[in-house]
DNA sequence: CCAGTCGTAGAACAGTGTTCGTCACAACAA
DNA sequence: TTGTTGTGACGAACACTGTTCTACGACTGG
């Protein structure tokens, strides 16, 4: 006589336990939707339905919408490596990691644009990316005001490069092109008795060009901090 | 005999029509929303009721809200005062055009959150006042690629810091001195083996100043602009 | 075995930006 | 004078948001 199967149909056990919730996980989540459809995707909701949950249940590890941007911005800021500061190349070794900051900043969709509302370091990481920076501009000479007053301007220069980067963000490069193509097609266009220059200056002034403003904004800013020692 | 009234109840002539929307009018109150209640109270309904009618008439005149905060932006922006370049001093003018970029933006309450999102410049106002800096970096010989960048960086060292001071913008003075006073101690609190320069400069780090921190960027930038002539 | 605690999560609340559909009114042509 | 057309106004509706309330099940300790 044939056996009874286990259990019948309709009367199995509940499929196992997904993996419980928690702050890592539900800011690691948040980081992939914004890396796969962008900042504005992300939403309590879109969180939660991608832990196959509500969105009432993040609310038991994260106090609101605004600290899980700023668990998520520290968990990216943790990827910036920190160097120990060498005194005989401290405005190169200060450039490197203002570069590496950047690069974690864009490479992670338009994350971006909420690192200047967090632009005070109260993370670890974020402290950490402060200590280091301090480190570099001590370690160069640089009294304690002015070290301070670097730290400021240097991460300033950084968010608020990438904030503008980011603002452009799309899916495809080649939409990011056709904008600043449309950009530049604008300044052509303003009238040129009012706007002379911007005119004139069109073409240079929509040139993407990567890092270089940025660069240019670094080596100044750098080459100023050490001429204060 | 006793003659009839001129007009019976529920017969006169309706009120005389408010003042008709228009865009300045739907600008110029979002603006005084935004100086008397703060940027997140702006909302395409608060602007409605302030105006005595319902949200959907707004979208006659303006297309959405970011074009409204950008209208509100360029409104702001037409308080810049504009100085005639002159080569004799242009280092000094490219300073008194930022500093009232600034002022300008951080007089308005907490709208600097809105202008890093707004910061191609577009709209008149904000035309106006790239082509006036322009004319300054060219009026000091710098060639056009680094009055480009030039006019990128120092517009972006008002906006930016602007955007951090509105952050904490709030209602009244004690309450930014109570939120300094806030950061101070957390810096103080945190782990000094991990963080031993956070710590110790502590004090230095969120000194409010005012516009020194500004000014110490702004000094760095012109100086460092001032050299690639 | 039961009380207490914790995590979960649907429902509810209060709000948002924007579009739809309708209405009143003005301008214009026949 | 009448009919038509276009425009601005605006309540209702839609689709969404962040967050709190409330109920429930699982787990733990006494």
């Amino acid at each position: 006589m044939t056996s009874w199967p286990e259990t019948w149909p309709g009367r199995e056990k509940p499929a196992p336990r997904r993996q419980p919730l928690s702050r890592e996980r539900i800011v690691a989540t948040a980081l992939a939707i914004i890396e796969t459809e962008g900042l504005d995707a992300l939403s309590m909701r879109r969180v939660a339905q991608e832990l196959g949950t509500g969105a009432a249940s993040l609310y038991a590890h994260i106090s609101n919408k605004d600290e899980l941007l700023e668990q998520v911005l520290d968990l990216v800021y943790s990827e910036i490596t920190i160097e120990t500061p060498d005194p005989a190349r401290w405005q190169e070794q200060v450039k490197d990691h203002m570069r590496r900051a950047r690069k974690v900043l864009i490479s992670h969709g338009d994350l971006a644009r909420a690192a200047m509302a967090a632009n005070v370091p109260v993370t670890p990481h974020a402290l950490d990316s402060a200590e280091a920076v301090l480190g570099l501009l001590k370690a160069g000479g640089l009294d304690d005001r002015t070290a301070s007053y670097g730290v400021d301007v240097l991460s300033l220069l950084v968010t608020a490069t990438a904030f503008e980067e980011s603002s452009r963000w799309q899916v495809s490069a080649e939409d990011a092109s056709a904008y600043g193509e449309r950009i530049r097609a604008f300044f052509e266009a303003v009238p040129a008795d009012r706007y002379p220059l911007v005119v004139s200056l069109a073409g240079e002034l929509t040139r993407d060009v990567g890092d270089e403003r940025f660069e240019f904004g670094l080596d100044i800013l750098v080459a100023g901090l050490a001429r204060r020692v």
